[in-house]
DNA sequence: GCAATCGTCAACCAAATGGTTGAATATCAA
DNA sequence: TTGATATTCAACCATTTGGTTGACGATTGC
């Protein structure tokens, strides 16, 4: 029995499907171009697009031949909810962020 | 290549584990008393915890012949800030999430 | 010393993951 | 119509995951 929760996290435990959504913050995307940065085939990027629509962090759409690849944040709050739960972690707001970015980043 | 957020993510994917962590917020707790609510046999909650280990996510400690696990909240600020940057990157400078998005894609 | 307790290890199993290639299906464009 | 483009499907493969059971090494208490 797999709920909401375990496909969500099992979903972004993957690099390249969390670069994927990350690049759908920026627009919607064709599956073609959605693959082309990464050094896999397309069939590869196609299940890892199938297992994020599963998850419902993104929704496709076929317009003609192509299929547009959109992300859909809302599908992230019962797993922010959870994890956000545990305390110490007070809520994250945009400075928080990019410090992150700046600490990663070594900048 | 596995790096910290697939371990975490991976980690959090099962509600077995998420139910383990759930119990150690209450407090630290022997490997028999965590496995008690479950129907799954010892070296399956042992294996949980391993992977929980690995995430980082609680820290064992061996007293004696009892094993103490604690939960180590801090090991979800990565994920945390990962998920909810969803909800705000809208506000980021472009520098800042052109780089995100580099690295991301290197990984 | 001896038996019980705590926990892991080892071997095994079924199912899922993450990738490949090649064929198939749809759609567009010339 | 013919050919190129967009995407998935099917079959396969190696590895990981989540579970089992039984044996094992520590540690404790009597």
């Amino acid at each position: 029995m797999s709920t909401a929760l375990d496909t969500t996290f099992a979903a972004l435990a993957d690099g390249t499907r969390r670069a994927i959504l990350a690049m759908l913050l920026e627009d919607d995307m064709a599956v073609t171009d959605v693959a082309e940065p990464f050094e896999m085939s397309l069939a590869a990027i196609s299940k890892h697009l199938t297992i994020l629509t599963r998850a419902g962090l993104i929704t496709q759409e076929k317009r003609g031949r192509v299929k547009w690849c959109k992300l859909e944040p809302e599908a992230m709050r019962e797993a922010i909810v959870w994890i956000e739960s545990f305390g110490q972690l007070e809520a994250l707001n945009f400075d928080a962020f990019e410090q992150f970015l700046n600490k990663e980043l070594g900048s």
